[in-house]
DNA sequence: CCACTCCTGTACCAAGTGGTACGTGTACCG
DNA sequence: CGGTACACGTACCACTTGGTACAGGAGTGG
């Protein structure tokens, strides 16, 4: 059992790793930043892989709780609850993580050694509270995730184009025009 | 002024480059199983940053012609054309293509040198082209910025989606929800 | 023949990489 | 006191990296 130094080394670590990048990244710059030796990195994580794969730990539980902390109510209109969460998520203190996000989501998708492990629950995991939730209101379990589907496509996709544009206003109005469809009559179109 | 040899050149690189990611990327290997030597990549882009910059130009070419190739009949809804676009994307063909644009576009995010080009043109040439097609049908500018804008992301999301899980079903599903919302009523919701 | 341009390979370089060997300090516990 | 486990640094290693110097080879035009 590893000390609880490492705990706090590794949320400083994914701290830097967030404003500078995980391409370029490297031990001896890292640790340098840090204040310590490339060596202690080694130490705790055992290699660079290893400390990738807790960088990509780290990030997949803080989305984690990011989604557990959304606290819909179970009764507010869809519209609501994607409004809530691109509200959550489109704010400019988190942009750097979410930058990292997509970085890693990029390097995964190339098969990067490591990183991959972000692709398992990536999708699903957001799915299946959805599916959860729906159920409460007696929606359909298949038509619950494609609406889920749709909805995570959207903020993320969103999310690209306001980390690309900066664009707060223009994303602010393609996220309200998409939740003002859920409340013009169509809550639940069929499935397909 | 360089010869031609370049330009074929360039292409076999971008097919290597999709399969192989440009993270991992060096010139020696990517020479190696180009058969050549990596030598010659200087010598055709002068440095390792000058051949990526190409490579994203090559990219950004190909979203273009593929924008360019949509042929939208002007006449038809924006369902229609929203469908035919992830007809065009969604093919497992084209994934080596996309998986290469979102490392990409990961890395851009980052600054990482070469690759910013991308970030420039990447939201905004789509919404031009919507705001054009759209003022044929007497649609606000405003208007047709935002729904490009939302269009865009619900593709591009759901193209992420796609690479990650492979779940082609479940992604047309999600895309057919989105577009039959345009066709149950509300073509064109208020902008704000 | 020469001269010139384009293209390509070999050999080499300095710099940086991840990883290891080894020694040290420090604290807790007997 | 001694021992032992954790934490940490310095010096080093083999290797790979991007880039360069230099030497041609193939074709063309004079």
């Amino acid at each position: 059992m590893p000390g609880q130094v490492r705990e706090e080394l590794l949320s400083r670590v994914v701290e830097r790793i967030a404003e500078q990048g995980v391409g370029a990244l490297s031990l001896r710059r890292l640790a340098a930043d840090l204040g310590t030796s490339h060596r202690m990195l080694i130490y705790h994580f055992g290699s660079k892989e290893g400390l990738l794969v807790e960088v990509v730990r780290e990030i997949e539980r803080r989305q984690r709780s990011a989604l557990a902390g959304l606290e819909f109510d179970p009764a507010s209109a869809p519209a609501e609850a994607i409004r809530s969460m691109w509200r959550r998520l489109a704010v400019p203190a988190l942009w750097p993580y979410e930058r990292l996000f997509f970085e890693l989501y990029g390097q995964a998708l190339q098969g990067h050694p490591g990183t991959t492990a972000l692709l398992e629950g990536v999708v699903e995991s957001w799915l299946d509270l959805n599916v959860e939730l729906a159920a409460g209101r007696g929606v359909p379990a298949e038509v619950a995730r494609t609406h889920a589907r749709l909805g995570l496509a959207v903020v993320r996709g969103l999310l690209l184009d306001l980390l690309a544009t900066g664009d707060r206003a223009g994303t602010d109005a393609a996220l309200e025009a998409f939740a003002a469809s859920y409340e013009a009559g169509l809550p639940v179109p069929p499935a397909r």
